[in-house]
DNA sequence: GTCTTCCCTGATCGAATGTTCAGGGAAACA
DNA sequence: TGTTTCCCTGAACATTCGATCAGGGAAGAC
């Protein structure tokens, strides 16, 4: 049994891996289950066994990813409990531009779907995103009261974090092409970004 | 001859404004060109008598969306001719917020394309993106040197200008999923917020 | 009038798409 | 030793894809 699984669960997630890749760059209708398959080197119809559909699949992608992110996102606001509302968004930019940085797919797959209605961004938005979302544009409600943090349309705030945290990461290909830099900027230079975009003080050492 | 040029020029202009949708909501895969040419209401075979194919329409989708941006950045750039140079940033920013809140698809087919490289990428960098990229990052340096926007990568300060420029509108479904909303910002509001980002101080009135 | 040019359609091509299905084959259970 | 369970493959399905081609048909040139 063991053995079995864990063969199992190897290909099924590196099924997951594969597709968040293909997904991410060419986007749901773009990509092909026999490229995701041949990508990782099994039969096309092994991804429809483990998954009912392509856009089982995709939902799978997603779970899979959000499920990571929000454990990490939780951490993040327990080690920055004791801190003030503007140092805990901080915390919170912080660990999403790691993530940014660290995996740029996550940028490119939320940027990719939400730019047109459909049933999977209907889908995305009731399971995974108004949860994050109420709860930052609340923070941010509340450092904007405490004036905190600089004035204006919360929602505007909370997705211009969410740009400037991903964007330079996911568009990666393009700057490279015309730059020639292979190194992306570090994760500390684009929050002191947010920060000033948040108008935040930066506390003293 | 009038009538007869007339016609076909709409006919073509309206295959290149639908694919324009097309290509920015699913991206270049996911478009096809069955799908435009019911858009319009034509045949399919008439898109490939104009455009020898599908990547030559996506090709005329691009020059004629970067034609018209920009000549109207050289507009922007002839009216604030005497200003200081984060003003005339400012100017050249603020049209960049004017031309995504009007067709939010130009965000959107620029992000989409910019996620992976490709031989359409390439050819984008080179033919429009460059000489936009350049002049505008030497703007910043010079900005920065005489101290009057804030310091760091001027790749990185860009590319944070366009996302935010960019990223309310290009996912104005997703907000609108989220919260309701069905107006998005006003450019003034997205102005603002690469204001604090660059760190220019606001004129006095 | 005829001829030429140009916009446009319909039929059709081979290739690729998502999905279904029958079955193989190894491990776990009896 | 059967028997069941589960991971996986290959063949096949109808549909859709981008692209090609022959031809219609109206407008301008002559």
């Amino acid at each position: 049994m063991k053995a079995r699984t864990r063969v199992a669960g190897t290909a099924r997630s590196r099924i997951i891996r594969a597709a968040r890749a293909r997904f991410a760059s060419v986007g749901f209708e773009g990509a092909s289950t026999r490229q995701i398959a041949e990508d990782v080197g099994v039969a096309q119809s092994l991804l429809l066994y483990h998954f009912a559909s392509k856009e089982s699949l995709w939902k799978a992608v997603m779970d899979d990813l959000f499920v990571s992110a929000r454990a990490r996102l939780d951490e993040a606001e327990r080690a920055s409990r004791d801190a003030t509302i503007p140092e805990r968004l901080m915390a919170v930019a912080r660990l999403i531009v790691q993530l940014a940085a660290e995996q740029p797919d996550i940028h490119r797959l939320m940027t990719i779907e939400g730019r047109s209605e459909s049933g999977r961004l209907r889908w995305l938005v009731e399971r995974h995103l108004r949860p994050i979302h109420e709860k930052y544009i609340a923070w941010i409600r509340r450092g904007q009261r405490a004036r905190l943090i600089r004035s204006g349309d919360p929602v505007l705030l909370y997705y211009s974090i969410l740009a400037i945290a991903g964007t330079t990461y996911s568009l990666a290909p393009e700057i490279k092409l015309l730059t020639g830099t292979t190194s992306p900027p570090a994760p500390a230079a684009v929050e002191a970004l947010i920060r000033s975009l948040l108008q935040i003080e930066t506390e003293a050492p």
